[in-house]
DNA sequence: GCCGCGCCTTGATTTACATCAAATTCCCGA
DNA sequence: TCGGGAATTTGATGTAAATCAAGGCGCGGC
């Protein structure tokens, strides 16, 4: 009835899974459940174990952990083709960070055990699954050094630039991929600061922001932009 | 002449290694080298290619990187036994961070390719290889958690504690692994204010120190304390 | 249309932590 | 043992960003 999905189609299409052959793409579609989501829904908590892992489909969901006070950090913000939980899969512990949809959303959840399987079949599988978690603790460095020694308006524009893509001369538009609150929380600052920042930068004549449609109108400029104290011009060495 | 190391012992009793057989770890030892390191030397720079990963047989490596205004961010300390660089292998970039000796130290380096035959030979090997980088990738998100939601008397809470171990009730002394300077950079805050929290925390009763010793006083106590602003037991529900 | 309700912005104020500037102590080598 | 430089502490001050507190504005429903 509602549209359903060739799971082994989608698999056999992702990047982890690219290279594998046809029955091997089969006995993971046979470990594979499809998951829907409406809006909002959480897929699972903090403190979960989990027993494989996602691939979104279509939508998007949000990785986040909260503090005792109530405070919500979100860590990642996964869209189509992109997976999570692998990690948590090879660890034998509960998952750090709860996980919920920003949007109505389809996931694929492929077993452990399916997983397991192709690895031993397939030690080529086996690296790129290697390649893959580097990658992502690649990200994950980089998150932290942003967090530790960069200003919120760097990480506002190195945020930017990412979604602008590599284009670099003429303006690009792009639409932000989630509510302003939600990509505040995801480069560790308040929807005040973030909402000042974009104002301030658009001041500058850096981008234009109406709503979530951000042009971003001087991208070499822009990754320049500075906006740390200004030591003055001092003529005294010379 | 000089203590000689058996890089095949060392190598097999590495977690990573254990349950490789003889042959498997002759053909590893063949692609390791052994590294000596002087207190202060640099191992690698940020932005270097990495053609395998290195092992801490003793010593103390940290992993840091720089600002552009010259600021230092430790990410990681990796004493004997830890291995650091895997994930910059596995992918084809270039290092995110430097990495330098804190004091005398002697790696190994392991070449990529007795890695990859490893994986190959052996596809249990290929899972422990997944296991190590996962754990890796949980330590760098609790990072992030610490950094983003905690505040930094949290922060050096956490740090003594998990140094103090598991053990929960008697007082447990131990050392500083590293210069403060070197800790408070890892807990992302400056050495002043690492200082004055240490001190509050021993005006507390919490614990005692004495230049690098440490001793947790009432670890119990010390995992509860609480340093946000008190809001005063309000009598107005009941 | 026009109301209602989130989302976002804007302004005033607070605050946790950094920075700057001296002591003081530690440590190591001569 | 003593000196000297680095590591650490301590105090005074500065500041980026959070928090608190109203508004405005967009948008979907009626």
């Amino acid at each position: 009835m509602s549209k359903q999905i060739d799971i082994g189609r989608v698999l056999a299409n992702l990047p982890l899974f690219q290279q594998l052959n046809e029955s091997e793409i089969a006995n993971l579609a046979a470990g594979t459940r499809e998951i829907g989501l409406s809006k909002g829904q959480i897929l699972f908590q903090k403190g979960c174990w989990l027993d494989g892992f996602y691939v979104t489909v279509y939508g998007q969901i949000k990785l986040a952990f909260s503090s005792p006070q109530g405070h919500e950090k979100v860590v990642s913000i996964v869209g189509p083709g992109q997976s999570f939980g692998e990690a948590v899969m090879f660890m034998e512990t509960s998952c750090p960070v709860m996980a919920q949809a920003l949007e109505d959303s389809r996931l694929l959840y492929i077993a452990k055990q399916s997983i397991f399987t192709a690895i031993d079949h397939d030690s080529a599988f086996a690296r790129r699954m290697l390649a893959g978690l580097s990658m992502r603790l690649h990200s994950l460095i980089q998150d932290v050094e942003n967090y530790s020694l960069r200003s919120s308006t760097q990480r506002v524009i190195g945020f930017l630039l990412q979604l602008a893509g590599t284009a670099t001369d003429s303006p690009v538009e792009f639409e932000l991929p989630a509510n302003k609150h939600v990509i505040a929380s995801r480069l560790n600052l308040t929807p005040e600061t973030l909402s000042r920042i974009l104002h301030s930068l658009s001041e500058f004549g850096l981008i234009s922001v109406r709503g979530k449609r951000i042009s971003v109108l001087n991208a070499a400029h822009l990754s320049q932009f500075d906006d740390s104290p200004r030591p003055p011009p001092c003529a005294k060495d010379a």
